[in-house]
RNA sequence: GGCGGGGUAGCCAAGUGGUAAGGCAGGGCUCUGCAAAAGCUCUAUCACCGGUUCGAUUCCGGUCCUCGCCUCCA
């Protein structure tokens, strides 16, 4: 089997086929964060998601050209910056900064590059342009640039690729705000925004004035200046289908820059929104989290990220506080396991296992399904532990299951690396042994208690005690 | 109103036209000086009503409930 992922273009799930079959290496863009606050969990599990997607495409052989862009420019960054009285280059780093932390602290693999909208605005005026020239973009009475939607159409390209679209039946006009009321179709969106009193000094000059670019353009323009006018894969959240996706399709091709009647992009992956204890995050119900509220609250980072990839990524999730503390326990599982086949193996090294390689394999080519995958891991623990305790697995078996369990948790990016003991410890640990061989049980216990106080749990094997970090 | 997802054990969550993975929580047992870890073991008529079928949780129709999008949004 191959891998098969759902594209939102055909709403089916479909096999992956990059356009370059030869070097097998793929372009993969995905939206990144807009930079005015720190991020929370339901921007995170988009993010993970796309690094899941990321990794498995690696997994699977493909070399990954993986971009993800910052939206540093944008009507709340710019009020903010307003408000405080700072420059948009300060104001934005303290928040970028911060989610590359975060996107650390979940075990992300970082992108290959991380375009910034402020410093592709040429690109971007470049795309407008092109659009202008080709009579699909207009300037409106307020100087900005809008795009036509009714003569795209015209040049014989659809709308409303990635969503049904019914004009007729939508409640036009409810939300569109004041500002653009001078728009030729209230569908038609901007390009290029013109300079207004409330922008400070927050803008840029173009051939149609001051101003600074629409949110949709700076997609448009750096994906394809970084991956090519078509390009294999586009992730983001599923609330970015429309219009920000479908805008991006219109715009790139619009421009009529892709060869031969190529798309914009193959392959758009949507993951679905999370809610935290069943509702929608909201600071006022009190399940709003960035990423710090939870580590403050003592859970890791791959706690999190487990939990957040133990669902399918196209459905919503529900994200609970029990729900983390069920992944520290299940991620202990697996430690534990990898632990003792670590033990097992010392020093020998083998080809992976095959069984539970190709278990997991199966069940994320069909559409990345997470949650067989893991099952998957679980029945190879319990096996494994299973053949541990009978005396089943010699070196040799132990370092093809631990091989194995290396290539998956490539894609799952959830192990953690064995933390020693400190000196004093270990001796107190000897004691022990000391002090039971001697039925001194009373100190054996006392022993047993210090170590836990200082945050090491002691576990009685077949091969002498082991400490570990309780 | 239009479009698109969902409703499976206490909780989270896969899956299938032939009586339902996995994880967490909980009960019992084994091992242990006691623990821990591990193993064994127990816990579900798949929202409701019709239809198709030898047989449906799975297909079709309807009902109820729920979530998202419809120009801020991951």
């Amino acid at each position: 089997m191959a891998l098969h992922i759902h594209n939102t273009l055909t709403r089916k799930v479909e096999q992956f086929e990059p356009h370059d079959t030869e070097t097998r290496s793929v372009g993969m863009y995905c939206c990144g964060p807009t930079v005015h606050d720190f991020a929370h969990i339901g921007n995170f599990r988009t993010f993970v998601f796309a690094d899941l997607v990321r990794r498995y495409l690696e997994f699977r052989g493909y070399q990954v050209n993986h971009v993800m862009n910052i939206t540093d420019v944008e009507d709340k960054i710019i009020r903010r910056v307003r408000e405080q009285a700072t420059t948009i280059a300060e104001f934005t780093s303290k928040y970028s900064n911060a989610f590359f932390e975060d996107l650390q602290t979940l075990n992300c693999v970082e992108p290959h590059h991380i375009p910034k909208a402020t410093d592709h605005i040429p690109e971007m005026i470049d795309l407008i342009s092109r659009l202008m020239d080709r009579g699909i973009a207009y300037q409106a009475p307020d100087q900005s640039i809008y795009f036509s939607i009714e003569k795209y159409q015209g040049c014989g390209c659809q709308y409303g690729q990635l969503v049904n679209l019914n004009f007729d039946e939508m409640r036009q006009g409810d939300r569109v705000s004041d500002d653009e009321y001078e728009k030729e179709s209230v569908a038609d969106f901007a390009l290029w925004k013109a300079r207004v009193p409330e922008d400070g000094e927050v803008y840029w000059p173009s051939p149609w004035g001051e101003g600074r670019p629409g949110w949709h353009i700076e997609c448009s323009a750096m994906s394809m200046k970084l991956l090519g006018t078509s390009f294999d894969l586009h992730l983001g959240g599923e609330d970015l289908a429309f219009p920000h996706h479908e805008d991006e399709i219109a715009q790139s091709e619009g421009a009529a820059v892709q060869e031969d009647g190529r798309p914009y992009v193959k392959y758009w992956l949507h993951g679905a929104h999370l809610v935290v204890e069943g509702k929608k995050m909201s600071k006022s119900l009190g399940n709003f989290f960035t990423l710090r509220d939870l580590t403050d609250q003592g859970y890791n980072g791959r706690e999190i990220r487990q939990l957040m990839i133990s669902a399918h990524y196209r459905e919503t999730f529900n994200f609970t506080l029990d729900g983390l503390a069920g992944a520290r326990t299940a991620l202990n599982r697996i430690h534990e396991c990898v632990t003792k086949l670590r033990d097992k193996a010392g020093d020998t090294s083998a080809e992976p296992a095959p069984q539970v390689l190709e278990q997991f394999t199966s069940a994320m080519d069909d559409n990345l399904n997470v949650s067989s995958a893991w099952a998957a891991v679980f029945d190879w623990v319990r096996d494994c532990n299973r053949r541990l305790v009978d005396g089943a697995l010699d070196a040799a078996g132990a370092a093809a299951e631990l091989a194995a369990w290396n290539r998956i948790d490539s894609v799952l990016g959830v192990g953690q690396t064995d933390e020693v003991a400190p000196e004093a410890l270990v001796a107190l640990m000897h004691e022990r042994t000391d002090a039971r061989a001697a039925k001194n049980f009373a100190r054996a216990d006392a022993i047993r208690d210090e170590l836990a106080a200082q945050g090491w749990a002691i576990e009685d094997t077949a091969n002498g005690p082991r400490l570990k970090r309780s």
